[in-house]
RNA sequence: GCCAGGGUGGGGUAGUUGGUCAUCCUAGGGGACUGUGGAUCCCCCGACCCGGGUUCGAGUCUCGGCCCUGGCCCCA
């Protein structure tokens, strides 16, 4: 029998309809903070992705050539996509511009809790403006987005000015390993590092630094930072929008484009794949042919959030099904089609068995039966049985679609 | 790429130290039931992940692969 693809799901209505729900909620969060939607290829050229990361991530990324021998691969994140289409079309557009995303992403990958080799992404980007009022409203709105999720969550902000003006004196890659390191609370490994380095003094700092949760505390370690006034600003701004929060200058994110402000947000229930959204203040569009552009944004783990919500009952909408005799047949047509556009999920039974089998069948799945026989073909009405309570009237077609629509959703 | 634990009908399971090609529940389908409720009764469908090896004989032991689950690495 042939199988899905590794690190690939199926997705069953039931699982369908809550995902179409929470995605829906997040549309209408992003929404009403004046986000419109944008949508990118599903594939793109493969230098979209390695001029900024190198060839090494080609490894974890659905790479191919198409028949005209062009490198491609399946986007395996899409800031990048969103900024090439801002550098190739969106350039004239007023400032800022509130962008979202949401699509599948594809990286080769070891599948396992909360990671698949095709996942979604919603993700938002602020393009266009450098402030602490930007960075803040990209927090706030990952918050709105994630309460709205209804999960239980954390969120921690940095900023890599704090690390940087430690490392100020090391080279590109030293200070990479060592944001690893610290990164992952390795304090041993990072010591092991720095004497190996010749710089131990360095270690008491950094670990240090990265244990502060108090802003006075992190530039008393670092001294007077050039952005001190402006980081003092967003968090100020961050306080008094009644955020709660962890400060936490030990994120570093994987990623190189970051510039300042780095936050992420983990959601409990996840084991070890417990983040759920990660962002922050980034430089790209000069990366791919545009001017220096100031952007902030950030990705959630759209799955993970799924996972987060834990089991939950079905998605519940007002069901009727339709039992009919060989006489009621046309005008039981007419009665469903009639229910259906006044929005009602109508179905009709399809097996054209005695009344009583129909029913029975109905009453499985569905909140009313709409009984159409040979008396109500020729009243023109309808039987509204209520499958809930047992109760049933003959209706005429508006009485009963206003009963069944009135009726809350079991 | 690495480690651990797993793969028996669609879902959940039983299967002793190898020995009737396999249990039970559930779901699904059909029938009885002809204008009234998920009932009941009867029937049916349907599985040992794949391949090699050991053996008279493999669901059971062994090796490889695939896949699942969790973790490591990585996480743009």
């Amino acid at each position: 029998m042939l199988q899905k693809p590794r690190g690939t799901r199926d997705f069953l209505p039931d699982e369908m309809e809550q995902r179409r729900e929470v995605e829906g909620t997040m549309r209408q969060i992003a929404g009403t903070w004046g986000y419109r939607e944008v949508c990118t290829p599903e594939f793109e050229e493969l230098e979209l992705f390695t001029i900024r990361s190198g060839d090494g991530i080609i490894q974890e990324m659905y790479a191919f050539e198409d028949k005209g021998g062009r490198k491609l691969a399946l986007r395996p994140e899409i800031t990048a996509p969103v900024l090439r289409l801002y550098v190739n079309e969106g350039k004239t557009l007023p400032k800022p511009l509130r962008w979202f995303y949401f699509a599948d992403c594809f990286r080769y990958e070891r599948p396992q809790k909360g990671r698949y080799r095709q996942f979604w992404q919603f993700g938002i980007e602020l393009i266009g403006v450098d402030s602490p009022m930007a960075e803040a409203e990209v927090i706030l709105l990952a918050r709105d987005l994630l309460t709205a999720c209804d999960i239980s969550f954390s969120i921690h902000i940095g900023h890599l000015s704090f690390m940087r003006s430690l490392l100020s004196g090391l080279d590109p890659d030293e200070q990479k390993k060592i944001r690893m390191f610290l990164d992952k609370k390795d304090t041993e490994g990072l010591g092991a590092y720095l004497s190996s380095m010749g710089m131990e003094d360095l270690l008491e700092r950094l670990t240090a630094l990265a244990e502060s949760r108090r802003l006075d505390d992190v530039f008393a370690i670092t001294g007077d930072l050039q952005d001190q006034d402006r980081i003092e600003e967003l968090f100020s701004i961050l306080d008094g929008s009644g955020l709660e929060y962890t400060l936490d200058p030990g994120i570093a994110r994987g990623l190189d484009y970051y510039t300042g402000m780095v936050f992420e947000i983990f959601a409990e229930n996840l084991g070890a794949e417990n983040q759920v959204l990660g962002g922050g203040t980034y430089s790209l569009a000069h990366l791919f042919g545009g001017e220096e552009t100031p952007s902030c944004g950030f990705a959630i783990g759209f799955d993970r959030v799924m996972v987060a919500r834990g089991e939950r009952g079905p998605v519940s909408s007002t069901v009727a099904g339709v039992a009919f005799t060989p006489e009621g047949r046309d005008w039981a047509i007419t009665v469903a089609g009639a229910f259906r556009e006044a929005g009602i999920r109508t179905e009709l039974v399809l097996s054209g068995k005695s009344l009583g089998n129909q029913i029975s069948h109905i009453a499985r799945s569905a909140d009313y039966a709409l009984i159409i026989g040979e008396r109500e073909c020729e009243l023109r009405k309808v039987t509204v049985k209520n499958l809930r309570t047992g109760t049933q009237d003959m209706l005429l077609l508006t009485d009963a679609i206003r009963e069944v629509s009135g009726s809350e959703s079991c």
